[in-house]
RNA sequence: GCGCCCAUAGCACAACUGGAUAGUGCAUCGCCCUUCUAAGGCGAGGGUUUCAGGUUCGAAUCCUGAUGGGCGUACCA
């Protein structure tokens, strides 16, 4: 309906150029909105009001010569033009309802677009250290990035979901070595825990399987553990980093490669799988879990830095390998490989990024928390002067939610073990509302999280609202059958003309904007937009609810209503899906 | 210091990306269950869109500056 109106006025444009109103060169977005005010008619334009400067006359008389160019549409019943030089049409309500029909012939396809394309995309997200279980701030990320996915494959392209493991580097070691201490104590060691080692409960649930394969092979004495190990901090010359530092070195020579890695991997698999298992159960899935590590083991980030060195953006200062980013517009310029020849993190993630494309992705969604923002500049820079476009990557930044208790702010420390997790959170309040909540907020709005208001008020997320909405469908449809008043969508389309009220006019009108809406929240990576359109979709069909009976004696009506309702319950199913929401046909 | 992001009703957030009288939920106050689920509906109150300028037919939205908040500014990952 949309599009024709605005067909229309491209044609008109066309006229007022061979008119001599506006000049051959001028090229004006055609722009047709939905009215918020139902006396503005259905559509709206404000062309008139952009054309005023070109053609040199006042918008509302420009606006009358447009008036009068547009063609006669039978669905078109009124034109009208209003305020400062708006042209309103009013649509036949007839008309409305033919997208019911649509959707109940497109069924969960109703609302998919293709500005896609069949584009490849991959979305990483999520990506968190594995040192640790996700905690709430990791679901925002979860939430955000698992609808935007959704979100693009609806619009048509095909999305692959990625989650980047980094099981390397000192983090996992710090990891490998808190587990083994604890395991010691466990063992019945005692000595003072490091201060920058992890001290979650789950790591006592990992060192409880390192006991029962190892027994206490794995034992080493304290004496020896910690002999010629700096002080840790706050003791007599401390130092907390060089304290765990010392100790990983120990760890790892008094265990033996073998051993080491063994503990190493005990900690990352059961972390891994809890992980996994904690967004399965958060409905986020992903197609590939990827390792740093095999990065590492396959050569991919000399290759890369090969690459870089070939770019001539590679310069050696204080026996360390720099990149030079300020070309592309970076702060400073980044270190790649260390003077003691360890290779940064920074190399692994543009090896990372080029191996994406190197696996044919078209385009790149990077799903990062706003605390790395700053590493934006680089991979970018980086990706350019390997030869590849900076464009394909996007990269959209979560705002940190802020969490409360009780009016009071929250630390969250994965290594001080002090935090609220994703599982706490979904055992709380469910895992629908939990994905509602984080994702009914633009991802950029800094976000407040009480959660003493999560849980107490559990009752009261709109998502339940939404659910409601259509699991009262659901009933009805059911009674009506149960009433021996099965429904018949052949005759239900057919009496649709039948539907005068209000409440109904507006349902159609909503159910048109469906597709709209998908397509624009895609565009911008704005899943929050299908949110908002659900609350209006539900809130239509209660304001119905309330004001008709469905289930009435006159076959006709019946059939009609019952028909419009299931056009309704198929696309609260549809968005629901999106968002990563179930549809319960009962509550 | 410099850079990025944010600021809308008591609270939490929207506003079709520059459109008409700035909306929704919670909270507050009325009314509606012998009728398909009241986790619902109908209505009321609540705003100088942080402040000061600018751009234009038109600004919560764009530009400049100020204020307040978050984050970043590693040869960490």
């Amino acid at each position: 309906m949309k599009q024709q109106i605005a067909q229309i006025l491209t044609e008109v444009v066309q006229q007022l150029k061979q008119q001599g109103v506006i000049p051959e060169d001028t090229s004006p977005r055609i722009n047709v909105e939905n009215t918020r005010d139902k006396s503005h008619g259905d559509f709206a334009t404000n062309l008139a009001m952009m054309l005023t400067k070109q053609a040199g006359m006042p918008p509302r008389d420009l606006a009358q010569k447009i008036v009068e160019l547009v063609a006669d549409v039978p669905v078109v019943q009124k034109v009208e033009i209003a305020g400062p030089g708006f042209i309103n049409f009013f649509v036949d309500d007839s008309a409305k309802f033919d997208v019911v029909q649509t959707v109940l012939e497109q069924k969960e396809n109703f609302g998919k677009c293709n500005v896609g394309q069949g584009r490849s995309v991959l979305v990483e997200f999520v990506s968190a250290n594995p040192t640790g279980p996700l905690h709430v701030g990791h679901g925002r990320g979860a939430a955000y990035g698992a609808s935007v996915a959704n979100l693009l494959e609806v619009a048509g392209f095909k999305v692959a979901k990625e989650y980047y493991v980094n099981d390397a580097g000192r983090q996992m070691d710090i990891l490998a070595t808190s587990v083994w201490l604890r395991y010691l104590e466990q063992c019945g060691e005692t000595f003072t825990f490091p201060s920058n080692g992890y001290k979650g409960d789950y790591i006592y649930a990992i060192c409880d399987s390192l006991q029962a394969h190892y027994a206490t092979t794995l034992q080493k004495p304290v004496s020896e553990v910690f002999a010629g190990v700096t002080p840790d901090e706050g003791q007599e010359g401390g130092d907390k980093e060089k304290h765990i530092d010392d100790l990983i070195v120990k760890a790892k020579n008094l265990l033996g490669s073998q051993h080491y890695e063994a503990v190493f991997k005990a900690a990352i698999d059961a972390i891994l799988s809890d992980i996994k298992e904690d967004l399965a159960g958060f409905n986020v899935n992903f197609d590939e879990w990827f390792s740093e590590r095999s990065l590492m083991d396959s050569g991919v980030i000399d290759a890369a830095i090969e690459k870089l060195q070939a770019s001539g953006k590679i310069y050696e200062k204080g026996g360390a390998l720099w990149f030079k980013s300020t070309d592309y517009g970076d702060e400073k310029d980044r270190v790649v490989v260390r003077d003691n020849g360890i290779k940064t993190y920074f190399a692994s993630d543009i090896a990372y990024h080029f191996n994406k494309l190197e696996r044919g992705f078209d385009i790149l969604i990077d799903i990062w928390g706003s605390d790395h923002h700053g590493y934006v500049p680089r991979v970018k820079a980086a990706m350019e002067a390997m030869g590849t476009d900076s464009e394909a990557l996007k990269v959209l930044l979560v705002q940190f939610a802020v969490l409360y208790r009780g009016g009071e702010k929250l630390a969250m420390s994965t290594r001080s073990g002090q935090f609220v997790t994703l599982r706490e959170l979904r055992d709380e309040v469910g895992s629908d509302a939990a994905r509602f909540f984080y994702v009914q907020r633009k991802s950029e709005q800094h976000m407040d999280f009480d959660l003493d208001l999560a849980k107490s008020k559990s009752n009261e997320n709109p998502v339940y609202y939404i659910q409601y909405a259509h699991a009262r469908i659901c009933r009805v449809l059911a009674q009506a059958v149960e009433k021996g008043y099965s429904l018949d969508t052949e005759a239900g389309l057919g009496n649709l003309a039948k539907l005068e009220s209000e409440q109904e006019i507006h349902i159609a009108t909503e159910l048109a904007k469906y597709p709209e809406i998908v397509a624009r929240a895609a565009a911008v990576y704005e899943p929050h937009q299908i949110a908002y359109y659900l609350k209006d979709l539900a809130h239509g069909l209660h304001s119905y609810y309330n004001a008709n009976q469905f289930i009435v004696e006159d076959d006709e009506i019946r059939q009609a209503r019952l028909t419009l309702i299931s056009a309704v319950q198929q696309v609260l199913k549809n968005g629901l899906a999106i968002i990563g929401v179930s549809a319960p046909e009962k509550m």
